[in-house]
DNA sequence: GTCAAATGAAAAAACGTTTTCTCAAAAAAA
DNA sequence: TTTTTTTGAGAAAACGTTTTTTCATTTGAC
């Protein structure tokens, strides 16, 4: 071989079950029965088969096999995502929920292009996924490509599905609940909400759930997912008359950071003067934030975990019932909280 | 069918070119002939055939064609980088490259685990991937995976790879150099390096490059990857007693983050008083920083693209010289730095 | 008008499995 | 013994393509 071309290894000839059958001196028939415990057939013969095949390193090839089984023990993982913020969990509880099924997943990130959507979700149906997850970034967004008429099952997690489907979300309102009781029963008082764009659904649901556990006559302060309206938002309370709040429940980390450090640079302390909860668990902003933040995990691999063996149970023709079905969010506890240390 | 149990799409007969064929009024080896451009036949045949195929929707089964074809216009992509932060671009680059070859691309992350690692690879060359691309987070280490001698091309980047690989790279000297010279043509004169742990070879790369472009006396600082070590480094610098530097080269976009924020409580002006320079450009420290962070970009996704068309052509046999690749770095001019703006 | 060449299209083989069908030999029942 | 049942294993079909081979017609040259 020459030494400057690098070897490709496309040369290295496949083992086949044929090469099985002929080591063992059996027929391929019995030894495809032999490896898959099926038929009939002497022990010694199916040991013997057995052995050679894990000898000469046989392994079965799955294109052959999903051919014959409609079964590619593939799926597809669609996102609009870009970041992977919200996909990249999802993604891990996926692949770790199918892994021990043999199953493996495309990943297609489609931005939000529906051409590019189009050519992803045909290429991945020619190679005979057996189902698609499809993930985004907005709970009440669809992705720009229509799922509602495929020869596959079709799981929606973490984005808006069609009428008939299945889709995983977070329980948002449940998540800002768990926020505003845990600093209500650490004797918080007059909590304020600093949270994104009112056109978000997620953001009225939780700002929703806040009013409700509050029970706060507090208005909810709308701005963007960005710390500098976090920042921006604390310049904005202060500036108004009237008693300060001595906790903030926030639409995400990043304001909830933004927030933080406004306050420390007016000299009010997190946590002692001042409570701040967080939303997204959002661990390389809520983590390094100092304090570190207290804030809502979404469990979103979970979520994933779940839409996994989801789209996995439809692809076996397993029952599986249409709706949303809202997943419990989880109180990360770090410093950014504190007062009298409520009981778990 | 019950409305209570979800349609499972499982039903629904797939379209193969013996539906054509039989449409079409000929013999499907005629129908894959036309379909295919190969093959004589009667232009009207093939135009017939041709459009037959797309009325009834035909497309061919991928496994199928890769069942004979020896090439399953797929590949793998490893990696073992969970927060995506340096995986994703990649990613990004890789499937953008080879989606208009047809290719998918399968993610598996690996965490740190040697057997499932094993799994995952395993799970591919079942699937008969043409290649695999291993990705890491860090360019002076090894997956934990053996992929020397697999029966498909690999290819690494942003990861060690094995001695007579092909192997894509960012050009770290090349950036941290771009970034120096940044500084020193605004006019700066006292450029401070704060970076990462030592052991990684990128930390050493960069700050040799600094140091040679610098020319400078300064002793590098080397800490952790967080916010919080910039902070204190920033607290070391100021405690010592001489002159102060006027700009300053951090080893990634959080360590400048934690500076840029601890100067400022020290009511020093970035980019007034001192200029700051990142490196990584994570879009969501960077940007967010106040004010934003000029920063070395490693075109990542660049990287995955290279990379991504570097195995396909392995996969196609072409001859592919091994050697480590490096790419250029991009410096990106947000509002960190300022001094007199230098010439483009 | 005969033969060779070109054309159009079908038949068959191949890819690597799994599964159904067949069949001979051995064992059990009559 | 003869007949039936059980056992073990091979042959063949199937999955949906592509590719090679074959073959009957038509066309062109002499």
């Amino acid at each position: 071989m020459r030494e400057d071309i690098l070897d490709t290894g496309g040369a290295k000839k496949r083992i086949t079950i044929h090469d099985v059958a002929a080591a063992a001196g059996v027929s391929i028939s019995t030894a495809s029965k032999a490896l898959n415990n099926t038929g009939r057939m002497g022990d010694e013969t199916r040991e013997r088969v057995k052995r050679v095949a894990s000898d000469i390193g046989f392994r079965p090839n799955a294109l052959a096999r999903g051919l014959l089984s409609k079964r590619s023990f593939t799926i597809g993982l669609l996102t609009n995502d870009t970041y992977g913020r919200f996909t990249l969990p999802v993604m891990a509880g996926v692949s770790e929920a199918l892994v021990d099924h043999g199953v493996s997943v495309f990943l297609c990130a489609i931005e939000d292009d529906p051409a590019l959507g189009q050519i992803h979700v045909e290429a991945m149906l020619d190679k005979q996924v057996d189902g698609i997850i499809a993930t985004g970034k907005r709970l009440d967004r669809r992705l720009p490509v229509d799922l509602s008429n495929l020869p596959v099952p079709v799981v929606y997690a973490f984005t808006e599905g069609t009428p008939n489907s299945v889709t995983f979300r977070s329980d948002d309102a449940q998540g800002a609940t768990l926020a505003v009781e845990w600093l209500l029963r650490s004797g918080r008082q007059r909590i304020a909400h600093i949270t994104g764009p009112k056109e978000f659904f997620s953001v009225r649901e939780r700002a929703d759930a806040y009013s409700a556990a509050a029970g706060s006559a507090e208005p909810v302060l709308y701005g963007l997912w960005s710390e500098s309206w976090g920042h921006d938002a604390i310049a904005e309370i202060w500036r108004r008359p009237g008693e300060k709040p001595d906790a903030l429940f926030c639409g995400n980390d990043q304001i909830a950071r933004g927030a933080v450090d406004a306050l420390r640079e007016r000299g009010i302390k997190v946590p002692e003067d001042v409570s701040v909860i967080g939303f997204d668990n959002w661990e390389i902003v809520a983590a390094q934030t100092r304090p570190p933040l207290t804030t809502v995990d979404m469990e979103l691999k979970e979520l994933g975990r779940q839409a996994g063996l989801t789209v996995l149970a439809l692809a076996e023709g397993r029952p599986v019932e249409p709706g949303v079905r809202k997943l419990p969010c989880r109180l990360v506890v770090r410093q950014s909280c504190g007062g009298s240390t409520p009981r778990e």
